[in-house]
DNA sequence: ATTCTAACA
DNA sequence: TGTTAGCA
């Protein structure tokens, strides 16, 4: 185990202050769903400045999305955790499936997803695309050699 | 200057 | 939850 580089991601640290402002959480609620167990501070010593990893401000705000709309505290946290978990599931599909993007259209935004074969026997593929009608799946044939 | 805990008009 | 007070 030499190069265990799991992840690219820079561990930037931020304190309660910088992640208060960033989120529009006051430092109070921020205690305060800590003590509850919502949120977590890195190396929790007890009497200690809270560092946090700046991943947590994504949780941060989304745990105040829920609330904003009426959620309960508790709710709010369960939905935070609910949209991550789901978030992971698109994302293993994602990364699983979608073999290529082909851009049609860059000042739309518009494009081709390729999302792999339905049958390997009839050669054909499906597709995810986007276009001025919003988006649809197609289903073509291909060749072995389209590029 | 900033963050900490604890307590309360 | 906000907002203090008194510390580190």
């Amino acid at each position: 185990m030499i190069g265990k580089k799991k992840s690219l991601k820079a561990d930037i640290i931020i304190g309660i202050g910088d992640l208060s402002k960033m989120t529009g959480v006051s430092a109070r609620q921020l205690r305060y769903w800590e003590e509850k167990g919502y949120i977590q501070a890195v190396s929790g010593k007890k009497n200690a400045t809270r560092k946090y990893k700046f991943e947590m401000s994504f949780k941060v705000q989304a745990i105040k999305r829920y609330l904003d709309e009426g959620y309960t505290l508790a709710k709010s946290v369960e939905q935070a955790e609910k949209l991550r978990k789901k978030f992971e599931i698109w994302k293993k599909f994602l990364v699983g499936k979608v073999q290529e993007v082909e851009i049609t259209d860059t000042q739309h935004n518009y494009g081709v997803i390729e999302l792999g074969c339905v049958d390997e026997e009839q050669k054909k593929k499906i597709y995810g695309v986007v276009d001025e009608n919003g988006c649809h799946f197609e289903l073509r044939d291909y060749a072995e050699a389209d590029n």
